[in-house]
DNA sequence: AAAAAAG
């Protein structure tokens, strides 16, 4: 049974079969106006009228018209503008900012452009496979964490969209991250991917510029320059648009607008976003940069700032460029912002950097439980590096045989762009369908090569990392480490591709004798993850693993129950009154809070038999409720 | 030594 079958009764899920009732989309330069037939545009620039946006939303339903009704009427106002940044209709210039007296007469195009849109009908979480995870938190004066979005007053108009996203619950991320962000705290957050971290830090972001009676900056001709209210950071392009589609789906008729800017695809049309304001500036750092030097964008109203995947935006590659944008930009400093950092992992010199850009922050950590990793059969395989692509090959053929090919995708991981080329040549000229991704690639290749993966058009994707982190595929139901990465946190991340949503998935290793650095380090976090781990590589790490480097850089293991541990607590340099740390029990956390889902895994011979219940079966282990697969689709970290 | 992110 599908859990959306005993969902109560709540006003969304009447919402998706009574058609009618949907709410009609409005474009940004219809917002705050009155609503039904005769839409009409309030002058840009008013800031009457603002106080109450908090707890009204900008609704214009009621109509239940059909939604084929406007069906070739379009009145071309969109003109193409801005389209190539997803879905979203952006309107014409003119009748956003020009002499602001201009009507839509035509609400049916905006009908049209709603049932392209789909927003709400994509995001859905199995929010039953997130209870019982031990939380911890560290920190001064922590706000409680609530239980249900009723308890948080987010106003309605976000509250509404919640609903609409059919999100019924919190999960443990959000229960704790959302009163802490809406207290105005700064926050270091570990959670695994597929947590509803981008929900965690949207809805604070979203209420908080709600609540602020200012209306958004108006763009008057000539002025160039966006303010953005609010600044999210991501590591890939990729990353930075889904976060964009998922933002976009709670500022829904808010009036809030998310502009997201990437590098590898056309600045003018960004800048031609942004002229149509922005509250809130998904990013990638590189273009931004570009944006800020050319006077384009100003970092010196944004109140709220966010770090996607924080480890590694504070990696060596990243620092130097985050540095420059958090601390020689214009940006308010810290205290004067609030800042939120998100990772599923946290090592210790990377939490030593980021609380430069903190201010009395709280640490919190979510258990792994019930979140991804438990879920995921890992298995590793010693395969010399002559040998991988016939073991790969065997493997792929056996997946084949098993009748798994289906919707089942494999993500194939590899170590270089090169060598990512090259698999994908030759799983071609072996007669399967491939493709690959990574950052020598054009965007549009990187785009395209990402849809028909998730289509299943071409159910391989050979990656670099520049798909491991944060990537929401669905329907990911292997991942093969064909190099395996030098440091464990890239591994978590990588077969966190899998296993999302409830589903379980299976993470197979090519483990040769290049990756012995990394034995240590896979044996423990296998041994957490109650997996089965071959005598080889209990030997490897025996012999070959040194005590404090398991596999990271530096000091950088916090190998507990958790992603990682506020290194404030064992830095000793606080004052003695200084009591960080507090434990949250909605449960006992186990000693090895894994769940057990292992199986015993010579490679191929027995391939077929677990893979079955891998590939379809979701596991109930510790869940009351299972998803179709059909339930899943684009929801982001 | 590699990947990512600016062009």
């Amino acid at each position: 049974m599908s859990w959306v079958d005993d969902e109560p009764q709540t006003e969304s899920t009447q919402r998706r079969t009574t058609r009618s009732s949907l709410p009609t989309y409005v474009p940004p330069n219809l917002r705050n106006s009155v609503t039904g037939r005769n839409v009409f545009v309030k002058p840009f620039g008013f800031t009457t009228d603002s106080s109450d946006r908090f707890n009204r939303a900008v609704s214009s339903r009621g109509r239940g018209r059909g939604r084929d009704g406007g069906r070739g009427r379009g009145r071309g106002g969109g003109r193409g503008r801005g389209r190539g940044q997803g879905k979203f209709w952006v309107p014409s210039g003119e009748a956003n900012y020009g002499s602001n007296t201009k009507e839509n007469t035509d609400p049916f195009d905006i009908v049209e452009k709603f049932d392209e849109l789909e927003v709400f009908e994509d995001t859905l979480i199995n929010f039953d496979a997130y209870e019982d995870i031990p939380v911890e938190t560290s920190g001064f004066d922590i706000p409680p964490p609530v239980s249900s979005f009723a308890e948080i007053d987010l106003g309605k108009a976000l509250s509404d969209n919640i609903g609409r996203c059919r999100y019924v619950k919190p999960t443990p991320i959000q229960k704790y991250a959302i009163p802490i962000a809406l207290a105005g705290r700064d926050l270091m957050a570990c959670a695994q991917t597929g947590s509803g971290k981008t929900a965690a830090f949207c809805f604070p972001i979203i209420s908080g510029i709600l609540r602020d009676n200012t209306m958004t900056p108006v763009p008057k001709w000539g002025v160039k320059v966006a303010c953005p209210r609010a600044l999210i950071l991501s590591p890939t392009r990729e990353l930075s648009c889904q976060i964009h589609e998922e933002a976009k789906k709670f500022a829904y008729q808010t009036g809030v607008k998310v502009v997201v800017v990437y590098g590898g695809s056309s600045i003018d049309q960004q800048l031609r976003c942004l002229e149509q304001g922005v509250d809130i500036l998904v990013a990638t750092p590189g273009r931004l940069v570009d944006m800020i030097e050319r006077a384009r964008v100003s970092l010196q109203k944004v109140k709220y700032l966010a770090l996607d995947e924080a480890d590694r935006m504070l990696d060596m590659g990243f620092e130097r460029q985050i540095r420059k944008i958090v601390e020689q930009m214009e940006m308010p400093p810290p205290g004067a912002r609030q800042t939120m950092l998100f990772s599923a992992t946290f090592p210790t010199d990377i939490q030593k950097l980021a609380s430069d850009f903190l201010s009395n922050y709280i640490f919190l950590t979510v258990g792994r439980v019930g979140s991804s990793t438990d879920l995921i059969d890992q298995r590793v395989e010693f395969v010399s590096d002559m040998d991988k692509r016939n073991y790969l090959k065997s493997l792929l053929n056996a997946q084949w045989a098993n009748g798994t090919h289906g919707k089942a995708l494999t993500l194939v991981f590899v170590e270089t762009k090169k060598g990512a080329d090259a698999l994908e040549q030759w799983l071609y000229k072996n007669g399967f369908s491939s493709t690959a991704i990574h950052g020598d690639k054009i965007q549009m290749e990187r785009e395209r090569a990402l849809r028909s993966f998730k289509t299943g058009v071409t159910p391989i994707l050979v990656a670099t990392d520049v798909a491991a982190r944060g990537l929401d595929i669905p329907h990911v139901a292997h991942v093969i480490n064909f190099d395996l990465p030098k440091n464990i946190d890239d591994y978590v991340h990588r077969i966190g591709r899998t296993g999302r949503a409830g589903k379980s998935g299976l993470a197979t290793a090519f483990f040769s004798d290049k990756n012995i650095p990394l034995a240590k380090a896979l044996f423990k976090l296998m041994q957490e993850a109650n997996q089965e781990v071959p005598p080889w590589l209990t030997q490897f790490a025996e012999y070959y693993g040194s005590d404090d480097d398991g596999g990271r850089q530096g000091n950088r293991y916090g190998g507990n129950k958790f992603g990682s541990h506020d290194i404030r607590n064992d830095a000793r340099v606080m004052s003695g009154n200084y009591c960080y740390s507090s434990q949250y029990g909605d449960s006992v956390a186990p000693a090895n809070s894994y769940v057990a889902n292992t199986y015993v895994a010579p490679y191929c011979a027995d391939y077929a038999a677990p893979a079955s219940s891998n590939f379809s079966a979701a596991s109930s282990q510790s869940y009351g409720r299972v998803h179709d697969e059909s339930d899943f689709t684009d929801g982001w970290d």
